[in-house]
DNA sequence: CAATGAAATATTGGATACGATCGTACAAGT
DNA sequence: ACTTGTACGATCGTATCCAATATTTCATTG
């Protein structure tokens, strides 16, 4: 008999834990754009060796969170406004495809997972938590082209992503903003259930476009006042 | 003072080199897809630790060239035909999209990088070296979209390339498939001289197209043969 | 003889220790 | 005072060693 201290089902390495914890620390806004990780500070913090910190770093970096840069460690990558319409035009080109993919593979199933996304996140706005709602409003994109069946594209989705949700956090935080998504939400989903590809799409790009647009111009504004 | 293209003079880092190293060797084809790549192997082959090497993994996992398992090791990543669509349908998105962006801000001087890499493609032809060829292939695709200034959608398309790329050295290395290359690359540069971005753009989608129905229907004849 | 289960082995994951590199402070020279 | 060279400290990169886990082998049993 092994003696489990705890990994009954969840067997997890604790490189991919540091992963999720220095992930969460930037997401959320604890480490701001242009900090430095210092790799002995984080294992110091968790109790680990330096070896699984930067094995984490390396796969923060391929997911756009952190540029290393040899002999000098790993900063939070900070979003120009460039940066953001990079990403926000690739997502614009991706998502409204994957969209028109899944609707034309979709299950019933498929249909009521998407739906039990849009009532999570619909659920948290009252509650007003920024990390949560950012995370539940992926978690109802991701579940609406989930049915695509396209492993590859979802998966640079989610880099893309990523890279920009801290930023995006700010937009959502407003509660007119909140609500704004949620309608749009709301609307795609009525679309989608109806197997509308189309008007699915469409209204997902205005979705993500009405995104971009604002996170842009706060930006600029940002570097504006800088 | 303009950004300095390139250090020159790079100080290399022992895992950089080994990344290097695998991934040749995997679109060498020298290891095949499904192929397990035992850490100490490689360590002992090149008479380094396996920590650099295990680091080279997790770069090349997040390029898309291996996976990796807890506890068991990375494999060569097998492309299905499924997966090649999924990744080619990708790139239809993005490069067409890129190439006129990169029309739009283009200067002589990126269309004289353009031309060059063009010609080397074309003198690499009469060698008849698979990797090389390949290698020059992407290096015009890249020299025709790098104008775009968007770097973030052109590191996603690097993994998307270089995910397939071993698979298309098949389709490549027909000398017939070769020349037929070589005339749409012509093509495709002569309409991006002109700034052209409507026919570019056009002519670089059905190139990819072309490219994508190959490989695929080669994959699913192999996955047939099995 | 097939199926099961437990040791043995192979391989990866992680910790500690050491060496290399970069940034900076400070001293010396012009 | 400004520049240049050098020593020091902080931090990262790598090697070596140990622990944890998966796979294989082989004995045992029905």
């Amino acid at each position: 008999m092994p003696p489990p201290a705890k990994p009954l089902l969840q067997r997890q390495t604790v490189t991919a834990m540091v992963a999720e914890y220095i992930a969460a620390k930037i997401i959320g806004g604890d480490y701001p754009g242009g900090h430095q990780i210092r790799q002995e500070a984080i294992a110091a913090e968790l109790g680990v060796s330096r070896i699984p910190v930067r094995e984490a770093l390396l796969q923060l970096e391929a997911e756009g969170l952190v540029v290393i840069r040899t002999h000098r460690g790993a900063v939070v990558s900070d979003l120009s406004a460039d940066d953001a319409i990079d990403l926000f035009d690739a997502r614009l080109l991706l998502e409204p495809f994957l969209v028109k993919k899944a609707i034309a593979r979709m299950s019933n199933q498929d249909i009521a997972n998407a739906e039990r996304a849009l009532q999570d996140y619909e659920a948290a706005i009252s509650r007003g938590d920024p990390k949560e709602l950012s995370r539940l409003n992926w978690a109802f994109h991701t579940a609406l082209l989930e049915p695509s069946m396209r492993p590859r594209s979802m998966a640079v989705l989610q880099t893309l992503y990523s890279s920009a949700d801290r930023y995006l956090r700010l937009q959502i935080e407003p509660l007119k903003a909140q609500t704004k998504a949620l309608q749009e939400h709301r609307d795609i989903f009525a679309a989608y259930r109806l197997r509308d590809a189309v008007e699915t799409s469409r209204l997902l790009k205005k979705h993500v476009a009405d995104a971009a647009e604002e996170i842009v111009s706060q930006l600029k504004r940002g570097e504006a006042a800088v």
